[in-house]
DNA sequence: TACTTTTAGTGTGTATACAAAATACATGAA
DNA sequence: TTCATGTATTTTGTATACACACTAAAAGTA
């Protein structure tokens, strides 16, 4: 109910916003390609002022760049705006995984505790996908349990702009057992309420990131 | 010369971003207010559409929220959300710090050393706006020697987004020599090029930011 | 009096039309 | 052929008009 309430709710330019996004991240927007205003328009059944209101929207979040009267490109990451966008991350997420060791209750760590063994289930049983979107989930609960809401919001944008390079990444089976040994690590860490290993575990995960996709970039 | 092209290259509704943008630090936009869409476009002299765009802008810098079908409001900050962005500011700046150090060349430093003898110059004749502005340019050029574009883009959106209340918090003149003095160690830590220390003066440096600004808001 | 319901009025959301700029193309000169 | 210049076409930027949603005040009912 809620959940509809919040769709009806959503002003039309949030949801072009929203699909365009996708569009983004599921690479059927190429990265450094033009953004066709009238044929996209024309796709998604809206006008332009919407559209436009969104690709203002995106271009904020870093998502597209807009070139006055030149139009929008989908904007393409450099191998050092990855790497770059990773060691901030990384130092993002360790500071949340002290803040979690600090400021989480038990419960919320024994529920992160259990997406931990959900994401370990899908390992076992090889399913991608699921294990993606899980992981995924991870990060952004242990960024919650910082109670910090700036570094939540910094840590999703960051992880939005970096979407469609995880996504690619992830087509490389070699290094799984590696992240689920970091996420293990990082579970551990998290029972003890050990901040400092916590965020070890974290950067050095990051770490093995930008090695599987620094070469896919 | 490279400034006015700058000027006429940007559009309409980044100018009027950038305006609105300076309504709101300097005060004359109250935070909490409602943003009169009518009287602000007549006072501006533009339409509605360009001035919609920059909203939307601004929404997603963090410094207006549009709710839909009632209206933009600037927002306003409770002293958690300026704790919370304390906390990650001080977090990042350790982070540039420390990548300053490894990754600064010593001209770059020197440079960053004459700015901050400018500023002991305003320190002596209590000159506190022209402080105030190098200040911020010290913070900023910090984070450029990181050689981090994601860094310097996260630390300038909380710098924006603090903005006004550093400017209020900025009247108490109690703890000028404290925040001086922060800034001779970080000095000297970068000429040592010990990130260690400068990490920490940074981090210190914001503490006293909170504690000066906390009651203000 | 208190509580709905109605109804004007204001302000927001979206579509469209027009203006201005940029790109693509064709024509002609060197 | 190559380059320059002018024109046509496309695309972007801005203004405005209309429709709809929210707000608040007035009228009606219990």
């Amino acid at each position: 109910m809620a959940s509809s309430i919040a769709i009806t709710n959503r002003s039309l330019h949030d949801q072009v916003a929203s699909r365009v996004r996708d569009l983004i991240i599921e690479g059927i927007l190429e990265p450094g390609s033009r953004i066709d205003e009238g044929h996209l328009i024309e796709e998604l059944g809206v006008s332009r002022t919407p559209f436009r209101e969104a690709l203002r929207t995106l271009a904020a979040e870093g998502l597209v760049i807009v070139r006055p009267s030149k139009g929008s490109i989908v904007r393409q990451l450099t191998p050092d705006d990855v790497f770059s966008m990773l060691e901030v991350l990384a130092h993002l997420e360790r500071l949340a995984g002290e803040l979690a060791c600090e400021r989480a209750s038990d419960e919320e760590i024994d529920e992160l505790v259990r997406l931990h063994e959900r994401m370990m289930e899908c390992y076992r049983t090889r399913d991608r996908m699921p294990y993606y979107k899980l992981n995924q989930e991870f990060h952004s609960r242990l960024a919650e349990l910082s109670k910090n809401g700036t570094l939540q919001e910094m840590q999703a944008n960051i992880q939005a702009r970096l979407k469609r390079i995880r996504y690619i990444g992830n087509q490389k089976p070699d290094s799984w057992a590696g992240a689920v040994a970091d996420h293990e690590q990082m579970v551990r860490a998290l029972k003890d309420r050990d901040g400092q290993q916590l965020g070890e575990a974290m950067a050095s995960h990051l770490k093995k990131t930008w090695e599987r996709v620094k070469d896919s970039i």
